[in-house]
Formats: structure tokens, C-alpha cells, sequence
DNA sequence: CTGAAAGCGCTTACAG
DNA sequence: CTGAAAGCGCTTACAG
């Protein structure tokens, strides 16, 4: 009792009065093997409870049928991107794995390779950050891609991190008639974070409106509400672009604790679509990112790398704006 | 290019100069190695980039140092438990995957039987729900535990989905004054929400308190926002205890959208602690679930299983009551 | 301190 | 249609 190996396909083929061979042929179909001696070998392996053994089996093909994915537990959405390139992986008929490591960028880099190498694995996909040491294909024998949402530096996807549809809304506040703005920004070390600070200042420059200034820097609610308590008492109207959801909602609740309406004395934009933004008071307008369809992408670029084909190119953004109360009523730009 | 193969122990011994033998000595610090072959083993391995075959090694030692943890893309709150989990594997020396699996429960249990008796593993701990089949020690070599938050049947964890604590939820309101009560629950299919539905009826009926109904039935926070929606006019003043946060967030729209209070005309609990409950208006009185110890706890007990030890017993409620704004003013019991 | 040999559980030419 | 044999890349008694 549970000191007790489990049973081999040699166990079944001695049970079943055939060679090792005729069971593998029989278990994988791939040999010829009569129809009775199929049925007597299938009937045989599923009384004793016969598994294959994954490891025996892909260190002899030396094809596992499988694919990594690397994740880490602080990456925000990654949830639908890991089922986006789920739904991929299976339907190019691979089983697709899902690693969460963590610690260091150098710790996840050698987890990464480890993982290359160890040959489990036909491909990775790396959802968190590796040194590009990781990405090299010439040493592992198998592909390395890195898709990251949220930082730069390798062969990153990045479209996801992409901040240009920020300008609009800059733009289309400026059209209806908003002329003070304040970006709450996210952490510096967040590509993402950078590229809607940058987008924002070059806006605001751009449209010819006057910026308060960027504050923020910080992911948390707490943040938002930090930094609308921080502008002075003449600030509104003031129209505040907020870097993700969650800084918006604490700026609502700043806004709330210094009477301000919402959007009568501020008006406000978020980003990352989240669920609760369709039910706050007022309602979020917000960036839809298309993270499903990300993760879809970025596993179709693996397998096309794997098997040396070229890689599809998409078209179709990844992003979309959705506006709702707390811009107030606007005519946003077609 | 690519098609190369990755280097092998036999490639560093021959470059080395040395046996295979001598050469997993010295990468394992196993066997007596001098000093001097054991560097120059050790540095024509870095230099061609050799890592070993996880696959082999672990078939000929049957010993792998690995975990799987088994999730699934719908299960809420998982990224804790998975963390919690993983620092006791860590802990104690073991290499922690997550495996995320998705179909029906069938297709669930299946993928679990292929990781116990694939070989690769130690022993699993599943997150999700699988049929008691996967359970079994007798067939498969290696435990397999089911912590399930969210789920029943098999051996589960249970203390997540305690509702218990709902009933003080209920006793402190009706002694603060109020009289009449609604709840709105979750999906029937989850354990969970059957359990605080349950323990809310007992609830109303202990504290002799009027209850409006069991509305809901779902956890998006639409289903929250229709509930109170389809209040009478003269609910008011009504107590709700939703089954989740969503759910509340739902309930405080629909308020709003009726022009009702919180916590004047309605008081309101939630379940969770969802990031954003501190930050609406009001903010939301919910439970505190701690997940991630939820996480350790389990994983302990796989660890104790797979070593044939004593599991260790953990007393300290994994639950806790947050007061906060939207439910007014009140003396919590102690 | 070092090496030759066996074997973990599979699959796959090859021969019959 | 079936089987004996070799080998995937490791580790580990065993002998020297």
C-alpha cells in the first residue's frame, strides 16, 4: 500500500501474453496490431490502472506535446491572457502548462531555462520579465518567447503596454471644452506605467491644455485618493486621467471626501476595463484591453517559431475605449 | 541551428575528459570527487551550457523534488491559496508547479490521474474540484489532496467556504436595531454560496428578524444591482447581506439608482474583501478570508501526507469580520 | 578517488 | 501481425 510502484507497460504486456512492443502499439496505434489483440491489451492496462509514464515516454520521442507558460503571481490580467493562449495551445493540439515562478528577474531567468532544457517542454512562453539570456534559441534546443503586458527590455509583443489611445482621451475632453488635466500615474518601473505618463505629457503639450501636473506613482487605490487630497482647492474643473482602474476608484473616493461631484467638478479616466467600473458611482470610463486575444497571439507566434513557420500577423487592436459616466456626457471622437 | 540537440552529461565527460559517472558526481556533490576534477567538470559544463534532463534524472531516481498544484481559470481568489501553497513547498525543498486545467469535472479528473501517475510528481494538490476516483492512493503512487474552497464532496479543506460567521453578521445588525433583512446569494452549484444562503436562513430565524426573501443567484455584480431593483418600495429600511463583494458593489448601485441611502435607508454586508471594497461609497463591511493561509494549510498537509507524517492541526480561524462604513455605526459583539 | 555496467519505462527501426 | 533489441539521458551500486 502506496509503497507499491505503479504498473509499467511491461507489467501489461506480460498480463496480456504479448510483447512490449504490441502493447505500445496497441496503447499509441501507431504499429498494426489485430483488432483482438488490441482489445485484449486495451482491456488488460485499463483493469490494472496502466498510465504511461509521461517522462519515460517523451525522453524516448523526444516529443512531450506539451508547452510552458510562465507566469507570475503579481501580474495583473494575466488570467485571461493564460486562457487566450490556452485555447491556442489546445487546438494546435498541444497540452499547455502553466508555471508560476517568482523572486528575482535573474531567479525567473534560470527558472525559464531550466525549464527550456529540461526536456519537457516543445516551447515557452514567458509572460513575466527574463533577461534575454532566456530568449537565446541557439543553446536550447527549444523556442523561448517572451510576452510581456507590462515591461520592455526583449522580443516583446507590446502591443498590449501600448498607450497611444490615451491622446484620445485627452483629445476628445479637450473638444468638450475640459482645459485643466492631471495624470495619477503608476509605478516608474512599469513600462506600461511610463508609456501613459509620456503619452499624457506629450497630450496635454499637444492639445494645447494646461497639466496640474503628474502625480500618483503607485498602483493601489489609496494613491488615487492620496493624490486628489494633495490638489489645491481651485482646482476643478479638472479633468484627471488616471493610469489604471484602481487609482480611479480611490481618486472617486478622494473626490467624494472633498465634496466634489464627479463628473460635474472633475471628470475622470481609467484603464483596464475592470469589473467593478461598470458599477461604481458614477460608472468608469475606461480602456478595454484585449488581454484573451493577446495571450492568443503570443501563443500562435510560439507555435509558428516551433515549427518554423511565419508567424500570422493581426491587424485588429488590442484596445478600445469605453466610455461612461465619468466623463459626463461627450461626443466621443468616431 | 535549432536542430542541434542539447548537450548531455556524456558530452561533458567527454570534453572533460572524464567518466559519466564522475561527471553526475560531481554536478550532484554525491559521490568522493577531488577538488580539481570536480572544477574542471563543473566548468566545462557551464561552458557548453549543459543542464541536465530533468525527465531522465527524475526517471531513474524516481524521486523528482516536484509538486503540482492543480487550478483552473474560474476559481476566485486561487492566486493567494497558490501563493500560500507555494511558500510551504519552497519551505521545504520542493519545486512547486501550477497545472491549470479546465473542461468537466471528468475531463478534470482525468488530467489529475495523468499527473499522479506520470511520474513526475511527488504529489498533487488540487484546487479544483475532481471526482473522488482521483483521489485514491491505492493506484497511483503519489497523494493526491483536494483542497477545494469552493467546492464539496471529497476530502476537502472546508474552512473557506465556512459560512458561520454570517450569523454574526446577522446578530449584530438586529442588535444595532435592525429589523428586516434580505440576503442575495450566489450560484446554487457553489458550496459556498449554499452555505451562507443556509446559514442566513437559520440566521434570521435564530434573532427573530423578518426576512424579505433569498434573491440573486449568481455572482456578477448585475445580479446585486437587480436584486435591490426588485425591492418593494417600502423595503427601506432593509438590511442586505449579499453573498459576495461584487455582488454588494451591485447592490450599492441599485440603491443609488433608487435613491436610497447607504447605510441610511439600507445597511449592507459583503464577503471577500475585495480590493475595491475600501474604496467605494460607502465603503463595504465584508469578510476577510485568509487564502493564502488557506493556501499553507493545505499544502502542509500534502507535504505531511507524502512523508507519511502527523499533518499538523491549524486552529486559528482562517475568517474574519471587516467593519466598515456601510453598515453605519455599530458596536461590533467582541 | 574514478569508471564500466545496469536499469528507470518507454518507443521504434528491423527482422520475421 | 508480432517480438527481440537498442537507446533516450540520467544515477547508482559495485569493483578497483
Amino acid at each position: 500500500m502506496g509503497s507499491s510502484t505503479p504498473p509499467t507497460s511491461r507489467d501489461v504486456a506480460r498480463l496480456a501474453g504479448v510483447s512490449q512492443t504490441t502493447v505500445s502499439y496497441a496503447l499509441t496505434g501507431k504499429g498494426a496490431v489485430s483488432p483482438s489483440t488490441r482489445r485484449r491489451v486495451l482491456q488488460v492496462a485499463e483493469s490494472i490502472g496502466y498510465r504511461p509514464n509521461l517522462a519515460a515516454r517523451s525522453m524516448r520521442t523526444r516529443r512531450s506535446g506539451r508547452l510552458a507558460v510562465i507566469t507570475g503571481v503579481a501580474i495583473d490580467n494575466q488570467p485571461s491572457m493564460v486562457t487566450g493562449a490556452s485555447e491556442v495551445a489546445n487546438a494546435a493540439g498541444f497540452i499547455m502548462e502553466t508555471h508560476s515562478v517568482d523572486g528575482s528577474i535573474a531567479d525567473r531567468t534560470d527558472r525559464t531555462l531550466e525549464l527550456a532544457s529540461g526536456g519537457q517542454y516543445e516551447g515557452i512562453l514567458t509572460f513575466v520579465p527574463v533577461l534575454p539570456a532566456a530568449l537565446s534559441t541557439d543553446r536550447s534546443a527549444v523556442p523561448v518567447i517572451a510576452a510581456t503586458a507590462y515591461d520592455e527590455d526583449m522580443h516583446s509583443t507590446g502591443e498590449l503596454a501600448d498607450a497611444s489611445l490615451l491622446d484620445t482621451f485627452v483629445s476628445t475632453l479637450a473638444e468638450a471644452g475640459h482645459r485643466r488635466f492631471v495624470h495619477v500615474a503608476g509605478p516608474d518601473q512599469y513600462a506600461s506605467a511610463r508609456a501613459r505618463r509620456e503619452t499624457y505629457l506629450a497630450a496635454v503639450d499637444r492639445h494645447g491644455v494646461e497639466s496640474l501636473g503628474v502625480l500618483g506613482g503607485d498602483w493601489p487605490p489609496e494613491t488615487g485618493r492620496r493624490a486628489v487630497l494633495a490638489l489645491p482647492d481651485d482646482a476643478p474643473p479638472v479633468a484627471v486621467i488616471a493610469a489604471n482602474d484602481n487609482l480611479a476608484l480611490g481618486v472617486l473616493r478622494g473626490a467624494a471626501e472633498r465634496g466634489w461631484s464627479v463628473p460635474g467638478d472633475l471628470v475622470l479616466t481609467g484603464w483596464d476595463n475592470a469589473d467593478f467600473g461598470e458599477y461604481t458611482m458614477p460608472s468608469l470610463t475606461t480602456m478595454a484591453v484585449d488581454f484573451r486575444e493577446g495571450g492568443r497571439r503570443a501563443m500562435r507566434l510560439l507555435i509558428a517559431t516551433l515549427r518554423d513557420e511565419e508567424p500570422p500577423v493581426s491587424t485588429t487592436p488590442l484596445q478600445r475605449i469605453v466610455w461612461r459616466e465619468s466623463t459626463g456626457s461627450i461626443a466621443p471622437a468616431s
